[in-house]
DNA sequence: TAGCACAAATTTACCGCTACATATGAAATG
DNA sequence: CATTTCATATGTAGCGGTAAATTTGTGCTA
């Protein structure tokens, strides 16, 4: 068995408050007495038993992170950043992958919240904030932040980036390089899907573009079922030109369907994605994409969700957008700028591999 | 507040205990009392404090989870492997990232203990067990599973792949496309770094090559530092034909470089990675590289570790190795075979990509 | 020298739950 | 009818800490 407080009390006969006091630099012991208990301390090795403490304490140090999926780069990269942020202050971090199942995702929250985590971070599947999801998060003190996908319209602490401005700067960047036929890979409704969206139509209206109802279909979120979805819209007659994906890993996929149908990226059809996920720019054809200051977006959560914490008194809600931003590769450059330009943008593409 | 048990009780004039054997199944409770306390904690949208739980039962349903990189593709698989398996028996995993620091991994692993996690995971970072690591494992009466990396030798669960076998497969093939400079980017001195070395001078050995003692360097672990290190080697006279990397990041790195230099894969240099990370199949070049069974490395330490947990007498330390495959894509196919083959390796690589 | 202020140490009372031991009472037994 | 038996229900005693109230003891003032 492990050592406890009340054997280095017994030991230097003090009283186990004293000892718990010493310990956390509490004040009200004696400097001389504080040294002789943290020595002991060290000596025996002792750890406090950190269930206790939370349990005494009605402080965890424990951080719920909810995400769809652990595989995705994106939601990798963002826990990367948030542990960075939170590890320093002694937090730890309980991991749950929904797998975009809603009721995955419900059961995992409940659970964390039982565990009493200090906080949550969530990026959630859900399109909507559902019922059960208002009750549990509103219903106890629980401090929570959502990242990437809104759910609870306005009255909640969130981070993502602004996905009506990325889906309009890819859309336009399409414009620009002549495509007039641009279809959209769609994601699910969940908020991110619904802003690119939104970005793409605010685009083509924009530029006085009209396309088919059927050239938004929706591309899932990995790049098998942008494969499948791509593969559909190379039915259609007459054939997109420019396609903007949900996300990289469905652009990934529509690129193999394209190519696999034996056209040409960018020229018969060119392809903006959207994360600038890890060596998207050493692909077959390196990918055009909107890059996401991902590790940020981690490390606002946190360090949003840790004043959250500390605080007494409920801070009123945030919301922190960071600012797409569009990474042109060969996947959507069919139309030259003049010879001036072209450098730059290729030269800019090159730092951004460096960038990383 | 939230409800507690011995609201419930005294809500329905029954004694805490009885609600406590009640909501977990205990025997020796009527049928009918626990219908009624059961339906009333549902009212009541009663959970039980987890933490409190813990205290009481020694038992945390938490998982420690100790990784080098987040943000490594293969690792954010394993970790997906292991809370699949884990979820369903209402286990949750704290994940802890060690950024391939010892002193940090050290720490993890302390606080991880502290927290009375009934079991870890660890994928470490260390070259050797230190002393220190040994007494915080053994120490207590620790569960723990190793995996990828093996440090505590024999004595420890390990689950990982058969890393003298992977570079032998790598190398091996690289001689069979003509290669006859073979390079090692070698990783760090950990056990798959050495593993993977081992198999690559095997390999050598068996068909009778000797390359120069420059052709061995390390590549660290990530592209960039693949690239720097891939830069070094190309000033070599003679510059070597092929080169195995200790894994796909570095491997992406070198081909970066290799390409910058104006020269050719696979024709120039071949190259062979491992690991089969996501997107490997749709890259520039595609990558040959040694497919790790990784989710399975994941299910099987989780499912090894919960039988460590579940049994009352400690089990015999276990060792489970995977084996190897080699994938062929184009960056090592110099040299085609006879054209009844080329067919099945093509469509052998084809079908790796849907695989997943 | 009684009285007071103050720091240092201790005591008491939990936090919310579980394990284990004990009590209760109705049916079964001789 | 006293006694054993059994299923059910209840106390008691923690798990290993923390917070807040209380005691102890010292030096200082009046």
């Amino acid at each position: 068995m492990p050592v406890r407080m009340k054997d280095i009390a017994e030991d230097l006969g003090v009283s186990l408050m004293t000892v718990s006091k010493a310990l956390r630099n509490h004040p009200g012991v004696a400097e001389e007495t504080r040294r002789r208990v943290c020595q002991r301390a060290r000596e025996l090795d002792y750890e406090p038993n950190l269930i206790a403490r939370s349990l005494a304490g009605h402080r965890s140090f424990l951080i719920g992170l909810v995400v769809p999926d652990l595989m995705h780069s994106f939601f990798a990269e963002v826990a990367k950043g948030i542990e960075g942020r939170l590890a320093p202050s002694g937090y730890q971090i309980v991991i749950c992958s929904s797998g975009e199942d809603t009721e995955t995702e419900l059961r995992a929250i409940k659970l964390l919240l039982a565990r009493k985590v200090d906080g949550l971070i969530i990026a959630s599947a859900a399109p909507h904030a559902s019922r059960s999801m208002v009750e549990l998060l509103e219903g106890g003190k629980a401090r929570y932040v959502l990242i990437d996908r809104v759910v609870l319209n306005g009255k909640a602490n969130y981070v993502g980036v602004n996905d009506d401005k990325a889906g309009f700067l890819a859309t336009e960047h399409l414009i620009e390089q002549g495509c007039t036929r641009i279809a959209h890979l769609r994601g699910s409704m969940v908020s991110t899907g619904r802003g690119r969206l939104r970005g793409y139509h605010r685009a083509l209206a924009k530029h006085g573009l009209k396309v088919p109802l059927e050239y938004v279909i929706s591309g899932g979120h990995q790049d098998s079922t942008g494969y499948d979805a791509m593969q559909r819209l190379l039915q259609l007659n007459p054939r997109p030109d420019g396609v903007f994906c949900y996300n990289d890993p469905v652009a990934i996929g529509a690129m193999r369907a394209i190519i696999e149908a034996g056209l040409d990226v960018p020229h018969d059809i060119a392809v903006v994605g959207a994360g600038n996920i890890r060596y998207s720019d050493m692909l077959h054809v390196p990918l055009s994409t909107i890059n996401y200051s991902t590790l940020q977006v981690g490390q606002s959560a946190a360090e949003l969700l840790l004043q959250c914490i500390e605080s007494k008194t409920p801070l009123p809600p945030k919301r922190i957008l960071f600012p797409p931003r569009l990474v042109v590769r060969k996947s959507s450059l069919r139309h030259p700028p003049p010879a001036s330009g072209i450098g730059r943008v290729l030269a800019s593409a090159q730092l951004q591999k460096h960038a990383r």
